[in-house]
DNA sequence: CAGTGGTCTAGACCACGAA
DNA sequence: TCGTGGTCTAGACCACTGG
């Protein structure tokens, strides 16, 4: 373990311990030179990666303080469907049921990619796992950022995976939330109409440019995200 | 801006922009100190910070990369229920209708908290905006850990808020799912019986002891979970 | 105004790993 | 082998800000 490290580590200890409080002063970085026998740089850097991490802060003559909590982040992986279907050992299969170009941004587009003017390719599909349908697929993508989507064959490669890994993406916005199933979606994943779905709407941009939008519904009983964290503000 | 921050941008826009494409060698540190006519130590800082971020990737004897997309991380804000109902102007009430405190965990604990072993909260409760139900809450607080708990009024203070003010926590896991109302949710939340829901339980530890487990509960068209998110790796 | 953190320098030694 | 990044030092100047 290098020194940073260990005196980085040794503060957190005791910060998530509780022995240092919320607006607790830790020591100058004078003591800490001392304490730990190395420069300024050396504690510095632990501090400085410390304050970036939310735990602390630190301001100028004051000196630095253990942080109060304030916002909670969380990190929430979003795998490939298909890679994360198959990681859990079931088959996979994307079903592309529908797919049109437009020159211009239809009603529907306008609405989930005000920014969007261009030509836009609309498709719709199904993945399956393990030969059941597992989620329904709406999704948009912007062929004035993307191009070489036109030339795309999307009944062979599902478009999150391949979007994944050619077009890269600099932003995107998440919404998730709780719907009972339409009728067309009740058809498309044979669950009853009304049916609790989990349906995930993901705006992607790069530079300023839509890249792609998509709205994933899953029904209820096959879906789970899950998130793992810990606390960026204490 | 400081010259650290400089050379991260400049950087950081040349593999934004695709010029630097995934796999790019960027150049070495000292043909960067040549560039910028600074010391190592300042070009040193700035890449570690991007490569810190995931933006690029540092191999000795071989240069620094810049990085293949990989996971995607979503950052997620789970803000306090009741700072957020009265941060969009809403009036917010915390109605508590159960609390019992258990010298051994129930089964239920037992099924949610397997680490508990000793005496345990169990909280019942629904928050409100604007009058009308908003999310159904049932909580267990491990009273090992947070001895405190046992003598505050969950009467008055919704238990996630008084807990986010006043227990360290470490780490966190969340389950997201959505679900059809059970009989005494429709019933709390005024509202169908199988209308869909999201519901979000989350497990809370303070080094390695379990804090708290809470699951929330709130009708499909009353809460949306948003979050915004950059790329970690490109 | 004095002391803090923010930033930077010009060196140094070392571990790793590609050649 | 030997060039790279990883880490560290002992200094320095400065901007900010609290007392």
């Amino acid at each position: 373990m290098t020194l940073d490290q260990r005196i980085r580590t040794e503060v957190e200890d005791r910060i998530r311990s509780g022995k240092w409080r919320p607006g607790h002063r830790i020591p100058f970085e004078h003591e800490l030179v001392a304490t730990y026998g190395c420069s300024r740089a050396t504690v510095n850097k632990a501090l400085t990666a410390l304050a970036r991490s939310g735990l602390i802060e630190r301001r100028r003559k004051a000196g630095s303080f253990v942080a109060h909590p304030h916002v909670r982040a969380a990190v929430l992986d979003v795998p490939d469907i298909g890679a994360m279907i198959m990681a859990r050992g079931d088959h996979y299969r994307w079903e592309l049921t529908a797919s049109r170009q437009d020159m211009k941004p239809t009603k529907f587009a306008l609405e989930m990619m005000p920014d969007a003017d261009g030509p836009i390719l609309a498709l719709a599909g199904t993945h399956h796992a393990a030969g059941e349908p597992f989620g329904a697929e709406h999704r948009l993508i912007d062929l004035t950022t993307v191009p070489e989507a036109a030339d795309i064959d999307f009944s062979t490669v599902a478009p999150g995976s391949w979007l994944l890994g050619h077009v890269p993406w600099t932003d995107a916005r998440h919404r998730i939330c709780a719907i009972g199933a339409d009728k067309p979606t009740a058809d498309r994943l044979e669950i009853a109409i009304g049916a609790p779905c989990l349906q995930i709407e993901r705006w992607t941009w790069r530079l300023d440019r839509p890249v792609t939008f998509v709205r994933q519904t899953f029904p209820g009983d096959r879906y789970d995200l899950v998130a793992k964290f810990t606390p960026q503000g204490r």
